[in-house]
DNA sequence: GGTAAATTGAGATCGATTCCCAACCAGCGG
DNA sequence: CCGCTGGTTGGGAATCGATCTCAATTTACC
């Protein structure tokens, strides 16, 4: 365990992790990985499409970027702000705000301490209809 | 295009049908469609697993259950409308701990409300490590 | 320059969900 | 009551997104 721990991220700035950062930067929405992979194609940047996974997989558990899923259960990416934050989304047309909530990291402290957990980590999110959706419902 | 309507549903109350309604009933948490299948499958009614994605993609599309990704993008769901509560897992043993936040409630209400959405469903997990695993923890 | 470790990528594989299509069942008009 | 009709079912194939395998490549560092 000497050097064991401290090397977390031996992660090298390749050419690849670049371009799907660049990638990510460029874009103002929610992207799914194969459309980065496209995008990257494009680009004249030849990055496989493991590599994108991977890379996209890195970085979100590194919190540079939320995972969202849509409705066929794929996963999309977007580079977020680095504060803890959560999502609202319309379950209509997906548009989604960021939100923060202090509040709500204090509740979660506060409930984890309470039955002795540490090391909390917590997902919130919030699904409802946009305005603009609820004045187009349909059955409503 | 005229299918808007007060024809919705030509859905006949099949015995999948209910069968499929009751094991929603009968959880408390989010299950996916497999899961369900089996359930289904061990009270010794016969539903096809092609039924059950069926029967809860109409049901998730009429608003009578909540539909939920897991990490791994499986599709889970909880008929809506229940109790809310929320789950305290440990992430290393697993422990459970169920637990109820009524501020979280209200905030979630006012956030959604500040955004100008409406009928809005929320999803918390809070994930850390129990007393005992804290104390076990390794090493760091 | 040279070596070891990290990284890449093409294709295989996996797992979840949907599609296909023939058998089925329920309601109902004859 | 009987057979017709259309919604429904279900097993398995087809899809599709995501992950894994592993040899070749690249980079860091000496």
């Amino acid at each position: 365990m000497t050097d064991t721990d401290e090397r977390p991220t031996a992660l090298r700035p390749t050419r690849q992790r670049l371009a799907i950062n660049a990638a990510l930067r460029s874009a103002v929405d929610f992207q799914s990985a194969q459309e980065i992979h496209d995008a990257l194609r494009q680009s004249g940047d030849k990055v496989g499409l493991a590599t994108v996974y991977r890379t996209l997989q890195a970085m979100a558990d590194s919190g540079e970027v939320d995972v969202r899923h849509g409705p066929a259960g794929e996963a999309s990416y977007r580079r977020c702000s680095e504060s803890h934050h959560h999502h609202l989304v319309c379950r209509s047309c997906g548009r989604t705000v960021e939100i923060t909530g202090s509040a709500v990291e204090k509740w979660a402290h506060s409930v984890a301490d309470e039955h002795g957990f540490t090391d909390v980590a917590h997902t919130v999110e919030l699904v409802g209809l946009c305005a603009d959706c609820t004045a187009a419902a349909p059955g409503n």
